[in-house]
Parts: C-alpha cells; sequence; structure tokens
DNA sequence: CAGTGCGTTCATTCCTGATTGAACGGAATC
DNA sequence: GATTCCGTTCAATCAGGAATGAACGCACTG
C-alpha cells in the first residue's frame, strides 16, 4: 500500500487481469510471485497484499492450472510454497489459446447445424470460427518458438529476497 | 428464443463475450449480424434480440469502435443501420493486440521506477512486459497476412433476409 | 413552428461473480 | 491420541458493471 513502483505494478496486474474478466486477486499474486523471484507461502501472499486465506488459496490454484504457477514444498515439508514459472506470460498465452480453439470448435459445431437455406450465413459464422481457429494455430507456433528461446537463454539465477 | 441453431449461437457468443469480460449484448449483436449478412436497424435488434433501445445503441457503438460493425444510411435516410465488417474477428483480434501492447508498455514503465537493488525482478518484469510486446507484434503480423487474404478472396456476396 | 421519429445519455436497478471468513479435514508433531 | 498448523471448501456478503427505460436533443416533415 506504500504505492512504491513495486505495488503499483502488482495493483496494475490486478487491474489488468481485472479489464479482461479474471479475479483481481489472481494478477495480483501473480505480479507479486514474478517480482518476488522465489517461492512464497500463503500466509505470505496473505500479509503481503492484504487478502484472505481463501483467495490466497483460490486464486493461486486457478493460476497453476494455467501453468502460471508452480506449487512447491521445499525441503522437509511444513507448508506449501509458490513460484511463478520462468516465463509466466507463456503460460498465460496458452491459456488464450487454448480458449479461442474451443470457442471455435464450438462455433464451428452451431454452425452445422444451421437450416437449410441458410448457406451463406452458415458460411460467414464458419469463417468466423475458423479466423479463431487459425489463430489458435497462429499463436502455438508462436508460443512453441518463444519456449525453445526459452530454454535456450536460461534467464537470471540471482535471487533478491524482498518483503 | 426458439433455441434454434442461429439462436444458440447468438447466445453462444454472448456467453464468451462475457466470459472474456465484455458486454454479453454486444457478443450478441455482433452474431445477429454476422448471421444477418446486411445492414439491420437498431430497432430490429431490439426485436430480435428483446433487449432495450440503450443497450442496441451502446453495445453497437461499442463494436463500431472495435472496427467490428460499420454504421451505415442506405439511401434516403431514415434511420441507421449496422452491418457486420467482412471479417469481424479481424477487428476483435486487432482490439487484443492494442489491449497487449498497451499493457507491456504500462508495465515496462512501471518496472522502469523499481527501486535500486531490484535489478533481477526488474528484469523479470521487463521479460514479461516484453513478451507482451512480442506478442502483438507477431499478431499484428497474423493480422496483415489474413488482411491480404481476406482482399484476395472477397468472400460470398449472396445474402440470405432471415429474422 | 408544432409534431414525429430516431439515436443518445444517464440515473437507477439488477445481477453475477469476486471476496471473505468461519468451519472443516488431514497431516505432522509432541 | 490430543494438539497445532495448513490448505480447502462453502455459504454469505459485497462490489462493480451491465442492462434498463425514461428523458433529452436533434433533424426532418407537414
Amino acid at each position: 500500500m506504500n504505492d512504491t513502483a513495486i505495488d503499483e505494478f502488482i495493483q496494475a496486474m490486478g487491474q489488468l487481469w481485472h479489464s479482461e474478466g479474471r479475479p483481481r486477486i489472481a494478477g495480483q499474486v501473480l505480479a507479486y510471485l514474478i517480482v518476488a523471484g522465489e517461492p512464497r507461502s500463503l500466509q505470505q501472499m496473505c500479509d503481503a497484499l492484504q487478502i484472505s486465506k481463501g483467495s490466497a488459496s483460490t486464486n493461486a490454484r486457478l493460476l497453476e492450472d494455467t501453468g502460471a504457477l508452480r506449487r512447491v514444498r521445499p525441503l522437509g515439508a511444513r507448508q506449501d510454497a509458490w513460484l511463478a514459472v520462468p516465463n509466466p506470460s507463456l503460460a498465460l498465452l496458452q491459456t488464450v489459446t487454448r480458449r479461442f480453439r474451443t470457442s471455435a470448435d464450438a462455433i464451428t459445431r452451431l454452425a452445422g447445424a444451421f437450416p437449410e437455406g441458410m448457406a451463406a450465413a452458415q458460411g460467414r459464422v464458419e469463417d468466423f470460427a475458423d479466423f479463431y481457429r487459425r489463430s489458435a494455430d497462429f499463436m502455438d507456433e508462436w508460443a512453441a518458438r518463444v519456449g525453445q528461446d526459452c530454454q535456450a537463454e536460461p534467464g537470471e539465477s540471482k535471487t533478491d529476497g524482498e518483503d
């Protein structure tokens, strides 16, 4: 809440996610962990972001599902620790891609059921769906390329334990 | 409301838009006009989708802003008519692209203000932003390619006056 | 210059999904 | 086996934006 640049980043990510129809807190959690660069516990998230334990848990798992976070139990286990994956935006892009493809399939299926005599409309709707599908293909290609780059340049291994 | 395949498509588009944090009605309007393939008046939208005049107006203009709809006054003017552009999804993709780029810029700017001694965190955040920026570039490229295709194959000019 | 038809605006209502916080369950510890 | 410490779940609350519809403004018509 001090409105440091870091807090602003975390808030901005919250807004960004919110504007895309996803939970604001998920964006904040991701931002927090990207900044941290190291595993953080649920409790640390709660303290740093001033959110409830339930929200932290729910949203961390949501991010885990999208592949942006990884959950680890460091050594001797006492509590979970959460860590942003090396290239979180890659995971997010893949989520978008998956959604595009799902939408495309759904629309294509519906278009297939259009009544006789609506061939032109059907064609337009199918074109619409195809665009999504082809975009998804294109994005997969892009993601694959970035994924390789990511392995090629392992990134920094330094850590800075703030907060 | 008859739950024909066409109505289902319109409803599905509404849900899709809703799930992406955009007004459900905007998705329905776009779907309706894609199916129609011809200009439709606000009144026709209201009747077909059972929405208020205000919603129809607001959401049609919203879609106009994104470039998915075009407003025309056919011959002698008595009321506006709305028309889905030939490749609406292209406009939508460009909207996404624009958003990516805006986000990237905002994040980069914030990262630039990170305090000394947070170089590693700063680097991670900048990488995050860069990914969005480069993805946006990539999508522009893709959009340009599709735009060309679109001009090359003018699509069907047939119409089918349903609703 | 009153009357009509159209689109926009805006205050209000409504609705949905995010967020909370208490209760629960399970594992580890003593 | 009691206790403590976690993480998860879920019912209740809250917040924010979508949708409405009445009022407004404007342009054309007679």
